[in-house]
DNA sequence: TTCCCGATTGTA
DNA sequence: ACAATCGGGAAC
């Protein structure tokens, strides 16, 4: 059964708690010059204003406005020194929250993802945020601020529906506050989503 | 203007 | 277990 077209729309509209969970089977497609490249979302986490682990805890910030738009919005930024990470903001304009998007699997345009990667391991592909959004292609900051579309990325709500029994709540990986959370959601058995990273020093 | 360190990844 | 690598942002 395909879910509602207004699905993707509705989920934007939440908060970013609400609409992590939801954002899991949605597919991710970009167009370049040389095809489409489309996957499906199996690893999310949410963060918000009141969230001493999230970029906006502290406020505006040059680097975080855009977490402070509407649902709908991108957020990409830098981090180690080398990889970028993409997430999708989600609920209302001057509230600053966004769901990381940690995973996905590969469904289209895996030689174009394999060239952005410099890998064939179709599980290494998109499994980690810094991955995901290398295999799009996104090398820079430039779709940060900018909104879901055509010509950035677009985003189409699940093929089927997802059980709920499938979505597994657990602790975000990767920060110093707020460990006991559980607002990094998976797909249940899902091959793609990122394997679990060390204790944090 | 300095300095610390990170929503990570690949290699040893 | 650890190096790579650099910009954001708090502190000085």
């Amino acid at each position: 059964m395909k879910p509602d077209i207004n699905y993707v729309n509705d989920v934007l509209a939440k908060t970013a708690l609400l609409a992590a969970p939801l954002l899991l089977g949605c597919e991710l497609i970009r167009h370049t010059l040389d095809g489409d490249i489309r996957l499906k979302i199996v690893e999310t986490e949410a963060y918000h204003q009141d969230d001493p682990a999230s970029h906006t805890y502290r406020g505006l910030t040059k680097r975080t406005a855009p977490m402070f738009k509407s649902g709908g919005h991108l957020y990409v930024y830098f981090t180690y020194g080398m990889h970028y990470c993409l997430n999708i903001v989600t609920g209302q304009k001057g509230i600053g929250e966004a769901v990381l998007l940690r995973a996905a699997e590969p469904l289209e345009g895996i030689e174009l993802m394999e060239h952005n990667r410099g890998t064939k391991n179709l599980h290494q592909l998109a499994s980690g945020p810094g991955k995901l959004a290398q295999a799009l292609g996104i090398f820079n900051t430039e779709l940060s601020g900018r909104k879901l579309s055509k010509n950035s990325l677009q985003l189409a709500a699940p093929q089927l529906t997802i059980p709920s029994d499938d979505i597994i709540a657990s602790p975000r990986i990767g920060i110093r506050h707020a460990t006991e959370v559980p607002w990094r959601f998976y797909l249940k058995g899902n091959e793609f989503v990122s394997k679990y990273q060390k204790t944090v020093r």
